[in-house]
DNA sequence: TCTTTAATTGGTCAAATGATCAACGACGGG
DNA sequence: CCCGTCGTTGATCATTTGACCAATTAAAGA
């Protein structure tokens, strides 16, 4: 009677997308935990299914860490950002604020920050990809509108962006890859950042 | 007579503390790279020695990944800089650049960040007693200056504080960890964000 | 030169791991 | 109710990998 539930359980049929969806979903959260060199057993018994069966879904381990690192940078990257960033209408440091808010909420977990770190050292080109995305859609076009609005004579350069953003950035990598304790509300924090590098660039709030 | 050497080469026989120093030298250099998963076989094969040598000096493989740790940051915290820090007979912003100078000197080295930061997703408690140690002895000091040189309207926090050296760590994180192209020197970078820092809290230069 | 010491090696074992395949059985169609 | 499809499983293989040990041999001392 106890264990009529367990064994019911085994053997539980789910069409070909679910299961799929159910095991990228089981190694995210697995390889984020043990790092990329994690074992294909051991994400099968957390997953609930057995070894055999990544291998009808997935060719080979690789293949499978491929499906990984898209599921955890596809729409993470929000459309709305770049015209938010650019939207003259709206102050800049406005703009600043709602951008990092979105965007530290959208890439502020445990499972995104250390895949992405454990894909850096395993040398993968999708940092590359992602970070030179980020620069070219989102960082470049701040990086106008902050000169637009700063003096003529004190300019910001891409380096020094690239310095506030990894502050920021920074937060989150002591919370969730060091484990070290770090504030609840991230806000605050990048809020007075953001405020003294436009003071930096003389602009004012 | 071509392989003359190659033959005579092997077997090469060192006092046990020069070749302890080699295969932790070789050590760092090659889990530096591949990450800590790598194997002891291809670490010996790199360090031209056997695999069954590297049993006779370290018990395991935990036990060389300690040694590995223990000389990427042994001596690279130097004891002169919380004297330099709380040297208030010099200009704060002059003490921050050049903390930061040697600071960056010493760690934004491919084997010393990559290392850090696989430990770090490792779980291993080092990076955490390391950062602690960056708090205590490092920020915490520079924080006081900072206050005591600050107005008392605009007081930093430590987490201020975390931010301007998460923008500057940041820096070496992509060079040696994204691989992405950086400024060859960083000072020029860091001196503008250590400016933005201090003016920030209306601390002239 | 001979002896002794111990640094070094080749060989080997057991466990772990990626990958494969025949067989089983849950589900839908007839 | 039976049958066929195909999602799923247990067993298994070939390598890899951490760890160990007896045999080898380079180097120091008498």
């Amino acid at each position: 009677m106890a264990d009529g539930m367990a064994l019911t359980a085994r053997r539980k049929r789910l069409p070909p997308e679910a299961r799929r969806e159910q095991i990228v979903d089981a190694a995210v959260c697995y390889f984020a935990e043990v790092g990329l060199a994690g074992t294909t057993r051991d994400l099968a018994k957390r997953a609930g299914i057995t070894q055999a069966l990544l291998y009808q879904y997935f060719g080979s381990k690789a293949e499978l860490l491929e499906a990984v690192f898209a599921r955890v940078y596809l729409d993470r990257m929000s459309p709305r950002w770049p015209a938010l960033i650019t939207d003259r209408n709206r102050p800049l440091r406005e703009r600043m604020l709602t951008f990092y808010a979105e965007y530290t909420g959208a890439i502020f977990s445990y499972e995104w920050l250390r895949i992405f770190m454990a894909a850096g050292l395993a040398g993968e080109a999708l940092n590359r990809r992602y970070l030179d995305h980020v620069r070219d859609v989102l960082l470049a076009p701040l990086l106008a509108e902050i000169r637009f609005a700063a003096r003529p004579d004190v300019q910001p350069e891409m380096e020094d962006l690239w310095n506030l953003h990894g502050g920021i950035i920074y937060l989150g990598i002591r919370r969730h890859i060091y484990h070290l304790p770090t504030p609840d509300e991230v806000m605050p924090v990048i809020e007075r950042a953001v405020d003294r590098f436009l003071a930096g660039f003389a602009i004012g709030h």
